[in-house]
DNA sequence: TTAGTGACAGGCA
DNA sequence: CTGCCTGCCACTA
């Protein structure tokens, strides 16, 4: 695991760290909410929160960010061309996603458990 | 230091 | 499921 998470994180706050990894730990043809993510990070109120950091750390660093969805099981990018990008980046995993951005959560949803 | 942020979540209709 | 409103929370500049 070391070998491959070679990439320490700068000097980064606690909760910023472990949102990065959970991210970065999402297997392709799954999904995650917010407060999945959040809530895995030690803060199940800080959804939103969850959504900064991926603001400030996806222009920084590479993060799969097109697998995290909100909980309603949709895409929340309020750029449309993000949008059509993230849902075609789900697709091409193998996540069925409509046309209004939808995931089946049920399916799709991966828990953040750290056991894996 | 303080204030602002924001791709949310939960409750209710 | 949708729509509206409110609270939330830890981070960033």
């Amino acid at each position: 695991m070391d070998t491959s998470a070679a990439e320490e994180l700068p000097g980064l706050a606690p909760f910023s760290q472990a949102v990065v990894r959970l991210i970065r730990a999402i297997p392709e043809g799954s999904v995650a909410t917010y407060g999945d993510i959040a809530t895995a990070a030690g803060s199940p109120r800080a959804a939103r929160q969850v959504v900064r950091l991926l603001h400030t750390l996806s222009s920084k660093y590479r993060l799969p960010w097109h697998r995290v969805i909100n909980k309603a099981g949709k895409i929340a990018l309020t750029d449309p061309q993000a949008f059509e990008l993230q849902k075609q980046k789900l697709i091409k995993e193998g996540v069925e996603v409509t046309e209004a951005g939808c995931v089946d959560l049920g399916q799709y949803r991966w828990l953040p458990y750290q056991g894996e």
